[in-house]
This record gives structure tokens, sequence and C-alpha cells, in this order.
DNA sequence: GCAAAAGTGTTTAACATACACCCATGG
DNA sequence: CCATGGGTGTATGTTAAACACTTTTGC
């Protein structure tokens, strides 16, 4: 049962922590894309294929924590939300036995835009076109954008990918790459002005037509109902 | 892989799987109340407190077959539904380092009141009575509560308690019981035929008083949608 | 002034809720 | 025939959706 060195003995089962993490990136006219980082593999299994980042539990560290340790040694991002997705721990989705517990995360899009690390093996992918991946990855994924879509119906982690001061054409603009499809401006407004979450400014975004006011997101309300999960 | 010096035997990581496992059982007058089986732990840590029911993954099974094997062993019951409920892998949470995937159940009163194992140490416990719990079990049960009566609010789930053949009052029962308050049996009927997930039949059960129809649930609409998760 | 986005108002339909009412059975 | 739960009808209020309209800016 106990691994001496690393290699050996592959009759134990071995624990894993990764991450799906999404941010918006702006193209041309057209709705943002919703894109994640991915990281090439080094090694064999599936050596060369691209794979969610993550890395090995460690024996004294809280899964959460090795969500985010994972997260900042592969791709030096800080997340504003983070949630446990699944775990997939099949016996056949990897040579040897492989308990991944799948975390996914939500990065500011000016956040997501400093640059990668110096690393060719890192690069951002657009979820509408993603490469070949490795192990089970790509229905991993495939996963947490279902989450990602539901989750941000009935709770506010549209914020999650904007910086703290935006106008409502901005918010709009989460709620419809995630979705998918435009939505009423007039309707958009009642609706998330009604529900509490947005704090106005007195401070307007200057652009080629008539201002927008600038909101902010109110820390008051909880981002997304966990339920009575120890935080 | 990091290791501690020393410590030999306990200093991995090891992945075990528990179970909620609710269902319904009728009282006198009032609404049936929510329940679940609970196993007595007969050795250290925790010795002689009640504890979820479950066991060690296997190293060559899959996680839904380590929680439905653990149920048949400990409580010989089988799930009309069963589905991940989260992890929980915290330092603290056990002396030796556990990484627990817990599942949640939904077992039909009739099945679930066949007697238990002749076994002192099974017991039906009332969700609202809990006795001590051993390790985060109380609040793991907190938490697979708050995902049943969520999710009974959106999917179909209620079914899962029911025999193939209930009448209307009977699954509408079954709602008040998780939801904790009456439901007006005219719109119960008109939400729930409008739904398409009942088949009339041409049965009635006769009772004290008018007869009711009996309905069979439909099987082409699933029980929850899970999204793309593998199955 | 014109184009375009910001922001307001109004109409409609869908839906949940509340509750009045009739129906069918055992006693 | 009466008590009781099964089952139907209907009025009311809330909410989402569709869209016409006014406001404010850059050019």
């Amino acid at each position: 049962m106990t691994r001496s060195n690393g290699e050996a003995a592959h009759d134990d089962i071995r624990v894993a922590v990764s991450t799906v993490i999404f941010s918006l990136r702006h193209g041309g006219e057209d709705l943002p894309s919703v894109v994640l980082p991915l990281v090439r593999r080094t090694r064999d299994p599936h050596a060369g294929q691209w794979a969610l980042p993550g890395g090995w539990l460690d024996v004294s560290e809280n899964l959460e924590a090795a969500a985010s340790r994972t997260l900042a040694e592969t791709t030096a991002l800080t997340p504003s939300y983070l949630e446990q997705l699944y775990v997939f721990g099949d016996v056949g989705r990897s040579p040897s036995r492989v308990v991944s517990i799948v975390y996914w995360a939500l990065v500011r899009e000016d956040v997501a835009s400093t640059p990668l690390p110096e690393d060719e093996n890192v690069a951002w992918f657009d979820t509408a076109d993603l490469p070949e991946l490795a192990f089970d990855h790509r229905s991993i994924i495939e996963y947490a954008l279902w989450r990602l879509r539901n989750k941000v119906g009935y709770s506010r982690i549209a914020h999650g990918l904007l910086p703290d001061l935006f106008t409502l054409a901005e918010l709009r603009e989460v709620y419809e790459a995630i979705g998918g499809k435009r939505l009423d401006p007039a309707n958009f407004r009642r609706q998330v002005e009604g529900s509490g979450t947005l704090i106005p400014t007195r401070e307007f975004r200057t652009g080629s037509h008539r201002p927008a006011r600038l909101y902010r997101y109110n820390h008051d309300v909880e981002l997304a109902d966990r339920g009575p999960l120890p935080r």
C-alpha cells in the first residue's frame, strides 16, 4: 500500500486535483468567447496532449487549497470563484488508478489577459474549439460548461468574470456569452436591478455614445448559494 | 510526492465512499418523516457513535459501484436513485488522512420497510432527530438534505421514493414531507399532470372515500438532469 | 442632425396561488 | 345522508417577454 519512491507499486489509489478555469475573451464584433487555460503534458500517459491544470493532492493539504496551489503553479492565475465540480474515479480513465477531484473556477477577464507564464506549454483555448485532450478531460470540460450555464441562471456568478466596476451592458454581455444568445437590454436591466445585487456608483463609462452608469457588486449577497457546506 | 518523516502506516491518503440514504416513514396522522439508516461504529475513531454507511474504495472498483456495494453490505438496501453528493477531504476531519466520496440515495418506502439485517448496529433515524454522529457526518447529512430539498423543486426525484403505482395524494405527500409544508391538492395536480411525467392507469386505489386513480412514472423522462455526465 | 447605445414605459401572455365548488365512495 | 378526500373550474396577482419610446452622447 505504501509507495516507497514514487515509482513502484501502482496497486494503490492516488488522488489528483484538477481545475477547469473559465474566463471570457473579447474578439471582434461578436459576443466574447468562453475560454480556458490548458497545460501540455510533458510525460506519459498522453504526453504531448493538452490537459486540465492540476497535480497530486498533498497529504497535509485541504482539497480547495490543492486546487488553488496547482492553479497558481501551472497558470499563475488567481480565481474570483472556486467550487468543487465532481469526482472522476472510474477504473479505466487512466492506466493507473487515479481519483481526480475536479474544481471549477472563474477568472476575471482583466486578470486573465495578463500574460501567462513564459511557457509554451500553457495556453488559452476557446471552449468552442478545443484541441485533442488527455484522459477524459474533454467530457469533464463539457460537464463544467453545463454547470456554468446552469448556475448562471440561478446565481450571481457572472460577476466573477468582471472587474469591480462595470456597466450593465458589460454584465449583460457576460450572460449573453455564457448563454450563447442575445438578451433584451430593457428586461435585463429590470431583472438585475430588482435583485439587489448591484450598487450604482456616481461614475460613468464614457464611450462613443451616451455614457453608461458604472455599477459595483454588492458583496452582502453571496455569489452562489452553496447550502450548508463548510467553508 | 511529499511524505513526512516516520509515521509509516497512515501517512498516505485513503479513499472512502459513504452514502446518505433517504427514505420516508409514515407515522400517525402527520406528514411522513424523512428517515435515513445509520451504522454504529465498532472501532476507533469514534467507536460506539453512529455514522453513515460506507467503506474503503477498492482499487479495481468504480466509485458508484463502491457506493452500491458498501450500501448492500451494511444495510442490504437497493436504492432507486443514486448520485454523487460531494467530496469531503479536509485534513482535520479524521485522525488519519481520509478523502470521503459521498453519494446520496433514495429508497422507496416499501423497500425500506423490509427489516434491516439482524444487527442492532444498523437502524433508521428521523432526520429531524439525529443522534450524535461520528466525524463530520452530521454536516454531511445537512448538506444532503439541502440538496434533496433543492432538487425536488426542479426534478422528478420524488418518484424515487414511491413504488411503481401511486396516487396523486401519495406523490403530493412526498413533496410535502420533503418540503415540510402542505400543498394545495388542486394546484399540485395541475402542475404534475402538465409536466408529462405521469402515465394514468385504469386502476384505482380504493380506500375509505372516493377511489383515487393510480399513476405510473413515465420513464421516458429522466428522474434528474445530470447534464453530460458519463453514466 | 443623425446614429447608436442608455434608459423608461406599456402591453401581453404565462404561470402560480387561492379558493369555491361538484363528485364518488364508505359508513 | 353525511363526512371526507378526489377532482374541476375560475378569479387574482406576480413575473417574464416583446417592443415602442425617450434621453444623451460623439461625430
